[in-house]
Parts: structure tokens; C-alpha cells; sequence
DNA sequence: TCTGGGGTCCTAGGACCC
DNA sequence: TCTGGGGTCCTAGGACCC
């Protein structure tokens, strides 16, 4: 049993919930708990989270589901569309219960979390996190894995190692007394910043485990993984790099984009489309707080058809003053997607992009655009107008209030054939208990 | 023979993460 | 019929400035 630490040394704690995706599911649908089960993407794409059944059946991350239909059925492998209102839901609550444990802590993910943890006298940081583990689990259903260790990446693999190798579900690499011989056993690849390109290229150089990368020079590093892989290594060596982000930086860039649920070949579904994801961006900007001084509308054709006539085009366009205003930003992307749009393809895929955001209250204005102009773009009955528009939408659901250029039939919109209830944030689908 | 030196900004491409 | 969506950061190279 590790002794409490005396000295002031931060321990990281990287809290994952396991196969998240399906948790959710198993939490409300206790008749799959023991039964394969696998989660897939938006319009039924691909398998995005499975169970540990699913995965003992050999089913791959990321493999397309219309491939493994038959395989499916044969097995009795429950198929859920993803349900994010659910899964968002659920992670609000694990987070909730995960910040009560810390004040410093960095959702990293809708299912990880970094925590920074003081050690407390007379119990061990192994002990605080199997409490937190026993919570979540009671609280919410959902179960939980645990890596304790002095740098984020190491938390990481300490993560990786507690699911593998140990029936608790927490690993502390301070109860490791050889952490090279851990290492060791480790692929590079199973790295944190170490992607399948890196693994690749490391491979080809002879570095095979975390404890061989570890071990090269810096200059080494750095030059064929860049900076950012050199603060990879000194994490594995122990020495902090990555800072804990309790408060998220506000984003850079902004983007709605779906594959569409069948082929979209008219001009005037497109333009719905890219209406509709327009919407969904400047909500999320002004979300955030933001304008947006620039937009990029994309459209393609499916590149997995290659018996198809292929097209994708890109087109971005600076706004005079930015703005997170919807009919604004609806112009500014129908202009773009006019100048793109060609008849003849089968279109898969459309997006809307905003970037150079700024902070809504400090914005530039615009100086060659002679007035009445600046004025009219800072009306501020438009900022009245959005705020009343995503003030019913929050009261009353998404859309019930929407502009008539984003469409109503939605006739493009994705498949999603195996949805389950929103249990937790729909009155109309409560799950009902009935007592017996 | 010999073609500066230092800086900024922008973009494209490539890598990573979940 | 059929292969997700949404992000970030770094580097190199070109344009341009004095």
C-alpha cells in the first residue's frame, strides 16, 4: 500500500469513464448489461464505443457499421445511434461528483477528466481514488477508471494500465517501484500525443516502447516530433509540462458539419443545409460570446464512391464586422456556397466554419465602411433579436423558433435508426418504473 | 566569384486529441 | 443504401517590408 506523500508535489489524477457510450445505454437498459453492445456515430456511420463483450467479439474502433450488419444480428450485438443529449447529460453529472473531490480540475473530454489532488495526512491518494470510483459508480451508473501519477501523460498510461491490468480500476505509479519496467511494456504508440503517424515513423527509427522514447535526447525529439513531443518525453520522465486547464480557453474556430443521411444533389437542399449548420455555428458562438470575422463554407462528394463523379470545394470569406448575427452569417455562407455549388454530383457532406472570433464586447469596427453602415451592423436590435430568439429556444427546445432558410422537412438530415429515449433531459421520455 | 539580414504575416499541410 | 464530428497546435515556405 503506497504511504501518504509528504512533500507538495502535484499528483495527477486521470479519471476515464469506461466504454462511455454504452454505460450510458447500460445505465437505463439494464437487460444489455451483459449483452455485446456498441455505440455508432452520427448517421449510423461507424462503431464508436463498445462494450467489453463487443470487443471480445473482435469488433474494431472505428469500423463501419454497414460492413458488420450481418455479423450484428448473428451475434445479438445491440446497436445504439448516439444519443448525445443523453451522453452530455450523464457527463455533467460524473463531472459534477469528480469537481467535488478537487477544485482543480480539467474536463478534458465528455468522458475524462484530469484532477490535481493533494495528498491528505493518514490516506493514500489510492484510497481517495477508489472512493471516487465507488461514487461515480453509485451516483450515476456509470463506471470509472483511475491513473494517479506526477505528470498528465503519465497519468495517462497510469489510466491505460489501471483498465488493463487491475481488478480495482485504479493504478498509482508511485506504487510502482521500477516505472522503466512499466514502461517498458508499453507501445509507443499507446503514448499520449503519440499518434498512429508518429508510432509509424518512431517504428521505423527503432523505438518500439514508451521507456525507449523516454530515453532519446532531447534535440532528438524535437527534431522529428516537434516541441510538442518533446514535452511528451519530459512528461514520461516525470517532469511536469502540461498544465491542468480548469478554466477552457475560449475556441479559436467554430464548425457545424454532417454527412448527410442520403445523397443531396439539388441546389436548393444544399442551401437549406448549409443554412441549417449556419444557424447551429452563430448559436455556439454567441454561446460563447463571440463574433466571428470570417466564414468557410466546404461541400463534397463521397470519396468512398469512387464510381462517382468526385467534387469538394472550400471557400472562406472576411466579414466586413463581425458578427455572430444568424441572418448575417446565413448571407455571408449562401454567397459562399453560390460560388462553390456545381449540379451533377451527388453531394455527402456539407460544413460551416467561423474563425478570427473575438470577444463579442471588444470587437473592431470596420473602417472602410462608411457610416450609416458600422452603425447599422452593430444594431443593436439584432443582438436584442438573437438574444430573444436563443432565449425561447432554451425555454421551449432547439428550433422552436427558427429561420425559414434552414428548412423544415430536413429531408437530408442524418440517419439515426437505433436511438434510444433521452431519459434524462425529456419529460415525454422519462424511463417509468414500474413496482411491482 | 560574389546576390543582405532581420522581421512579420499568412497559408497550407501535417500532426495530434477525443 | 452504407465509412463521424469537432477541435488545436506546429512548421515550412512564400510574400512583403525596411
Amino acid at each position: 500500500m503506497p504511504q501518504p506523500r509528504a512533500t507538495a508535489a502535484p499528483v495527477y489524477a486521470l479519471v476515464d469513464c469506461n466504454n462511455f457510450y454504452v454505460s450510458c445505454e447500460r445505465a437505463f437498459d439494464p437487460s444489455i448489461r451483459t449483452t455485446p453492445t456498441v455505440v455508432l456515430s452520427n448517421n449510423d456511420g461507424c462503431v464508436i464505443a463498445r462494450s467489453p463483450e463487443a470487443k471480445a467479439l473482435g469488433i474494431g474502433m472505428a469500423e463501419p457499421a454497414f460492413k458488420r450488419e450481418g455479423f450484428f444480428r448473428q451475434h445479438g450485438v445491440r446497436v445504439f445511434s448516439s444519443n448525445y443529449a443523453l451522453y452530455g447529460d450523464m457527463s455533467r453529472r460524473v463531472m459534477d461528483i469528480l469537481g467535488s473531490f478537487s477544485p482543480d480540475m480539467e474536463v478534458y473530454s465528455i468522458d475524462e477528466a484530469f484532477l490535481r489532488l493533494r495528498p491528505v495526512t493518514g490516506r493514500s491518494l489510492t484510497d481517495l481514488a477508489c472512493e471516487m470510483r465507488r461514487t461515480v459508480h453509485q451516483w450515476t451508473g456509470i463506471p470509472v477508471s483511475v491513473g494517479l501519477a506526477p505528470t498528465k501523460t503519465l497519468a495517462k498510461l497510469a489510466n491505460h494500465w489501471a483498465k488493463k491490468h487491475t481488478a480495482s480500476g485504479v493504478f498509482d505509479c508511485a506504487a510502482c517501484a521500477d516505472v522503466d519496467a512499466l514502461l517498458e511494456r508499453i507501445d509507443v504508440g499507446e503514448v499520449w500525443g503519440i499518434g498512429r503517424r508518429y508510432a509509424d515513423k518512431l517504428h521505423r527509427l527503432g523505438v518500439h516502447t514508451a521507456r525507449q522514447l523516454k530515453d532519446r535526447p532531447d534535440h532528438w525529439v524535437q527534431r522529428r516530433l516537434t516541441i510538442k513531443g518533446l514535452m511528451t518525453v519530459k512528461e514520461l520522465r516525470g517532469q511536469p509540462c502540461i498544465p491542468i486547464e480548469d478554466a477552457p480557453p475560449p475556441h479559436k474556430s467554430i464548425m457545424s458539419s454532417r454527412s448527410f443521411g442520403r445523397p443531396v444533389t439539388t441546389w436548393d437542399e444544399m442551401l437549406e443545409a448549409v443554412s441549417a449548420y449556419t444557424a447551429r455555428t452563430a448559436e455556439k458562438l454567441r454561446r460563447q460570446g463571440s463574433v466571428a470575422s470570417s466564414v468557410m463554407v466546404f461541400i463534397k462528394t463521397n470519396h468512398h464512391k469512387p464510381e462517382d463523379p468526385q467534387y469538394s470545394a472550400t471557400r472562406t470569406m472576411q466579414l466586413p464586422v463581425a458578427s455572430a448575427h444568424t441572418p448575417t452569417l446565413i448571407k455571408a455562407a449562401q454567397t459562399l456556397l453560390r460560388a462553390i455549388f456545381r449540379t451533377g454530383y451527388r453531394y455527402c457532406k456539407a460544413g460551416v466554419m467561423v474563425a478570427g472570433l473575438e470577444r463579442e464586447d471588444s470587437r473592431q469596427l470596420s473602417l472602410l465602411t462608411l457610416p450609416p453602415d458600422p452603425l447599422l451592423a452593430q444594431d443593436p436590435r439584432q443582438d436584442a433579436l438573437m438574444e430573444t430568439l436563443d432565449g425561447i429556444n432554451a425555454k421551449w427546445g432547439r428550433d422552436t423558433v427558427q429561420y425559414a432558410a434552414t428548412g423544415l422537412g430536413k429531408p437530408w438530415s442524418m440517419r439515426q435508426n437505433h436511438k434510444s429515449p433521452r431519459y434524462t433531459t425529456s419529460w415525454n421520455e422519462l424511463p417509468v418504473v414500474k413496482m411491482g
